[in-house]
Order: structure tokens, then C-alpha cells, then sequence
DNA sequence: CCGGATTTTGTAACCGGTTTCATAAAGTTC
DNA sequence: GAACTTTATGAAACCGGTTACAAAATCCGG
């Protein structure tokens, strides 16, 4: 900014006005020109009421006049305190686990923590090795996914007695380290109401159970639910593949390429629901006098579609703020008692209904 | 490990076998225990070609055996540097963002760091903040979104040399600083082509373009390309709001309620032109025949909808690899060349074509 | 105005690595 | 084998804060 005045003298003297921009100010400088001990101005940061409010008065001048910023590195170096969590995300730009990234990262920095993100690709040994790297950070807590992690990892936590907590899951085993929707339970309540609605060909579209125990449970709940009236899914009624729109059409259209055809669909999770409703539409079925499509997770574009779709709703949000209150709660000693189940509630919508009348 | 020979003799002292429990290893145990000196066990991990190949091993057996992880707080200390990346993002779940932190954060990690992550929720003050907060942590470089920041901001960089990059835009008077599309370019290109088709009487639907120079210059693209052909957009073909699905529909259904109509809607996202043309569908309106409508940003669902939607593609992903890369090489102090103006490809689907023939 | 309790402040030892510089060991050359 | 490089190691200072402990200043009742 100060373009200063460079031609105004008859540049005699080359100026050394660069000085100081090499040499940092530290405590010290800030110490001197304050005319006190760097413990005081230690103080006078951390602990201000035991400081008299003269000097931190005079502290606070020389603090602002020499734009001094504490070193981040240097205080976790001797408080042993990074004040940092770290977040391992199996993928980033999924929309629940957008929208939880979101809620933690807003609710540690008011809390005056920063989150350290990474992601697993939905693979242990990552994992694992991003947790170690959190590990060498410093940081002061974890936050994971899922509860099904590499054997390594929990003792690596353990034995360093580093908090952290499984998120998307809920499980009164382990109540208390995990915090998120009981996914069996929500597909077990989905199904049932499928069932009582008189379906009994169920066809389902999940996404890879491959490393990843929330889909598998959902799953599971399906399969569970079905098994206690009797029934079952077909092999031909069942497919399995990726998250997406695209996906979704390719394996509902398979599923609908069968005799006799499932009359109600549940899938795995938002995109591939969006998928499957898309293709019914586009080959031409009713929903939901043809048949039933249910998703899982609702994202906006369910509501909108031609067809509303059912669904379960999954507070990301929540289960992201709450994870982090809880992290910091333990990290500072604290206790913070939340409710660490979090309700994943049925979404009923158009595209579902009693089976067609044959 | 040495759970030693505790019962071995009659359990005559009590065994003080949890001691070393609490004194983490550091630097030193290592080298006591691989009988060397810091200095080497240091060598050993950062330099291992200075090391005889003798004693590598024997420190490496130590590391192991003792579990020792080095803290980043001491190395970020003694070396200036934390291996950390900063990135402030006006919102996270929003999909572009999204993906590219996902980007960021994956080719970070490749390049050995580790990305810290914030939310200015469209607030300079709160960037402002935030990245004030990553300078203290000591972050090696910062990933900023937009070129409008607070009058601080750049200061404040600027004077600790700090490295950082402006994503999501690109202007040929900051090359060198920004990655991204030419958001202005891109609005542009869209409005001639709609233009050449013949279309005259043109909406738009936008986002707020409040603290959003990336919104801004996208509007101004589509009002200067308008301009040079002596159109314009009336006032009530002109709406802004949120950008969701929800208020696409409400803002496109109120530019249908004039007289006459618009025809060629023209969103400022990819969530708003979503929701027109859902809306638009919901009317009972064809597409292209009754009117055109295109948006910006291409999400999966755009080419999936009943009638796939024309749009402007961002390669979100792309801008955020190449902005932890150049950012990454400047750090690091090589220089890595790549180019910087993400190009903002049109698509163009079956939801525009040429005005109805009144 | 004194002795003891209380509050403020300073000195210096940490935190756990990295790195400079000196020294010892090994290798080269003639 | 002496003189000179080159290479491998160690001792100790340093990065920039925090904090235990001691010393100094202040307050207080009698």
C-alpha cells in the first residue's frame, strides 16, 4: 500500500526500510517492548485476570503495534494441547457426509478448535494411515465413520488414550463412542411398513457393502425384517453397484427385467433412489400404483421429483455437531450428555403404496 | 513389550510394570535405545542416505519396537513449517465445494500434507477470521474461494508471505493468483448461444450475489452479452434468492406470471435450475417448445431429469487439484506450471432450443 | 509499623524435535 | 605413510511459547 514517496528525495540514501520484515516478532520482542518477562505476557494472553491491568494494558499496546500472532506450533509444543480434531471421511463430497463436515466444522470453531479433514476412499489401510498422520499432528481427538475400522487402529487409539467417535452409527453395544442413526433399525421400520402395506415382492438396489458396515447394516435390516414374515428377496430382485443417478437407472431397469417383477424397491441410499425414480418415469410406470420405490437419506431433490419420494431422513447435521460437542466435551474433561442416538425418521411420500391389485 | 519376568521371583516388590506408561516416548528413548545420538535418529528419519546403513536399521528397530510417532508440533516448531494447508470455503455442502475439497484434500495428502478446512458462510469478517486463525495454527499456504475478500485479508498475507490461491475464478489481471473458470466468460457464451438461437426476452433466476463475486460476475456476463446485442432483462423476468431446489420453483413460477413471458430462463445454479425445471414441468410447460431453460454448474442429476437440462460444467474437481498442487509447489519453492483458467465447458441439453414460433 | 498472607512478576527449565558446527573415522593421493 | 578429502556421528544451541518456583510487591489486622 504505502506506495510511498520514492521520488520525492533525490534517492541518496537506498533505504533499509525492508528491516524488520525478515525477523518475526516473538513473545520476547513483544516482552521488551513491553517492558515485562515473557511469562507476563504469557499471562496476559492465557490467564489475563492475574495480570494487573496496567501492564496488561500496556501488554496489549505492544502486541497490536507489532502485529504479534502466538505460534501455534510452539504453544501445542508446550501445552501438549493442538487444539485441532481430525476428521477421517470415507468421502468428501457425499452429500450426508458434506453436510456433517459442515456442522463439525462450524460447531470446533466456536469452540476455538480447527478440523484437520481427510478421506479414506472407503478403504481401512487409508484409514488407518490418515489416523496415524492425525496422530503425528497432534490432534487432540478423532472423528471417524462407521464402527467397522482396521484391527490396528482402535489399539493404535487406545494405547495413545486419544478420544474419538464412530459416526453414522448407532449401536447400544458400544454406546458412548458411537453417535448417529441405528441403520438396521431404519430398514427394518422401512420394510415394515412395505409389508404392512401388503407388498411381498421386494426387490432391493443397494450400494457396495465393500468397507462399509452402515450399508451392510441397512441391508441386513431389510433381509431381517422380511425373514421374520417369511419372506425373502430373489437373487433376481437384488443388485449391487455405485452411488449414482446413472447407476440407480441401470440396476432398477435390471431389477424390472424379471418375472414376476418386485412391487415395491428399496434402495440404499438418495442417488440411486433418484435413479431408480427417474427410470420408472422414464419407462413409462405409475409410482406408486405400478409399484413402490424407497430410498435412503433425503436430499432436497426427493421432494421435488415428479413423484415425491419416501424416504429415511438421516440428521447429518446433528450427528456432525453433536459429534464434536462430544469430542471437545471429553477432550477438555468435560462431560457433555447428549442423546447419541439419532433418529432416522420415515419419510412417507408419494412414490410409496399399497402393491397393485393383480 | 518386555512384560519381563514379574512372577519370576516372589512377588516380593510391587511391580511398577505400568510405569513407562505415561512418559511418552520421545526423540531421546530412540536414541538411548538404539545407542546413538538425537541428531542421528533425526538424520535417520529425514536424511536416511547421510546415515550408515548399520545404524538406519538399528534405529529403525527402535522406532518400531518402541512405537514412536514424531510430534508435529516439535518438528512444525524447530522447521517452520507444519506441512498444512489452509482452505476457507463460503459453504461446504454446496456440491462444487464439496468436491473440491475432496480434490484438495486427496492430492494434499499425496504430497504429504494435511488440510485444515473452514466456512466463511459468505461472511468476509468470518473469512477474515478464520484465516487469521489458520496463520496462527501455522498453516504453510492458504486455499481462498473468490477474489472479493476483506481489505485485511490480503495485508495480512501478504505481509508473513504467506502462499495462497484465489479458486473459483479466473481474470486475466490476477493470473498467477486465481484458478478457476472465468465465471464472467462462461455466462457470456451461454447467453449467445441462447441469443443465436433467436431468443429475445430473457430471465434470470440467481442466486444472491451478496459477498459472491463469483454470482456477480456471472450475472454481469449474461447482462453484458445482452447489452451488446441492445436486449436487456426486464425487471420482472429478474429474480434472487437462495440457491435451492425449493426456491428455483418459486422463483421460476413468479417470472411465469408475467406478461409476457420470458423465453429463455437463464439460472444462476445449479439447484435453482433444478427447480425451474421441475417447476416448469409441474406447469404442464414443454421443453424447449414452450420456453428454454439452462443453468450453470452440471450435477449429476442435471442430464438425468425427464428433460435434461443445458448448463455450464465446473470442473470443481480439477480446480481444487490444481490449486493443492500450485500451492503445494510454491510452499515447497519449485515452480510448477499449470494452467490456471479452468475452462467452463457448455453443455448443451434437450432443455433449450429456439423460441416458439408465436 | 510489623509480621504474615496474598497478589504480581521474573527467572529459567521445560516441551520434542532439527541443525550447526566440531570431531572422529575412513578413504585418497602421491 | 603423511597430508588432505570426504563421510559419519555427537554435543549443544535453537525454534517460541508455557509454567513451576522463587522473589518482590502489596495488603492487612493489630
Amino acid at each position: 500500500m504505502p506506495r510511498a514517496r520514492t521520488t520525492q528525495t533525490r534517492a541518496t540514501e537506498t533505504v533499509p526500510a525492508v528491516a524488520d520484515l525478515r525477523r518475526s516478532v516473538g513473545l520476547r520482542e513483544v516482552a521488551r517492548a513491553a517492558g515485562v518477562s515473557t511469562a507476563t505476557v504469557s499471562r496476559a494472553i492465557n490467564n489475563p485476570d492475574v495480570v494487573s491491568a496496567d501492564l496488561r494494558e500496556r501488554i496489549a499496546g505492544a502486541v497490536k503495534e507489532l502485529g504479534w500472532v502466538p505460534d501455534g506450533a510452539a504453544r501445542a509444543l508446550s501445552t501438549r494441547r493442538s487444539h485441532t480434531i481430525g476428521a477421517v471421511f470415507p468421502a468428501l463430497s457425499v452429500g450426508d457426509f458434506a453436510h456433517a463436515t459442515h456442522a463439525i466444522q462450524s460447531e470446533l470453531s466456536q469452540a476455538g478448535y480447527t478440523l484437520l479433514l481427510a478421506c479414506s476412499e472407503y478403504e481401512p489401510e487409508l484409514e488407518l494411515h490418515q489416523v496415524r498422520k492425525f496422530v503425528e499432528r497432534g490432534v487432540d481427538g478423532l472423528i471417524l465413520v462407521g464402527q467397522a475400522h482396521h484391527p490396528e487402529l482402535e489399539p493404535l487409539l487406545v494405547q495413545r488414550a486419544m478420544p474419538f467417535v464412530n459416526t453414522f452409527v448407532y449401536d447400544r453395544e458400544t454406546h458412548g463412542t458411537c453417535i448417529g442413526p441405528d441403520n438396521h433399525k431404519a430398514l427394518v421400520t422401512m420394510t415394515d411398513y412395505l409389508a404392512d402395506l401388503g407388498h411381498v415382492r421386494f426387490g432391493v438396489i443397494a450400494q457396495s457393502t465393500r468397507n462399509n458396515d452402515r450399508a451392510s447394516a441397512r441391508l441386513e435390516g431389510v433381509r431381517d425384517a422380511l425373514a421374520l414374515r417369511g419372506l425373502a428377496v430373489r437373487p433376481q430382485h437384488f443388485a449391487m453397484g455405485e452411488w449414482t443417478i446413472a447407476e440407480g437407472r441401470a440396476l432398477f431397469r435390471k431389477l424390472m427385467d424379471t418375472d414376476p417383477r418386485p412391487t415395491a424397491v428399496v434402495c440404499g441410499n438418495a442417488h440411486l433412489a433418484v435413479g431408480a425414480v427417474l427410470e420408472a418415469a422414464a419407462m413409462g410406470l405409475r409410482l406408486p400404483e405400478d409399484l413402490s420405490i424407497v430410498g435412503y437419506d433425503d436430499i432436497e431433490v426427493m421432494s421435488h421429483l415428479p413423484v415425491p419420494v419416501t424416504t429415511v431422513r438421516v440428521p447429518s447435521a446433528e450427528i456432525g455437531r453433536i459429534a464434536a460437542r462430544v469430542l471437545v466435551a471429553r477432550v477438555e474433561g468435560k462431560d457433555y450428555s447428549a442423546p447419541l442416538e439419532a433418529v432416522a425418521e420415515l419419510v412417507i411420500r408419494a412414490s410409496s403404496g399399497p402393491p397393485p391389485t393383480p
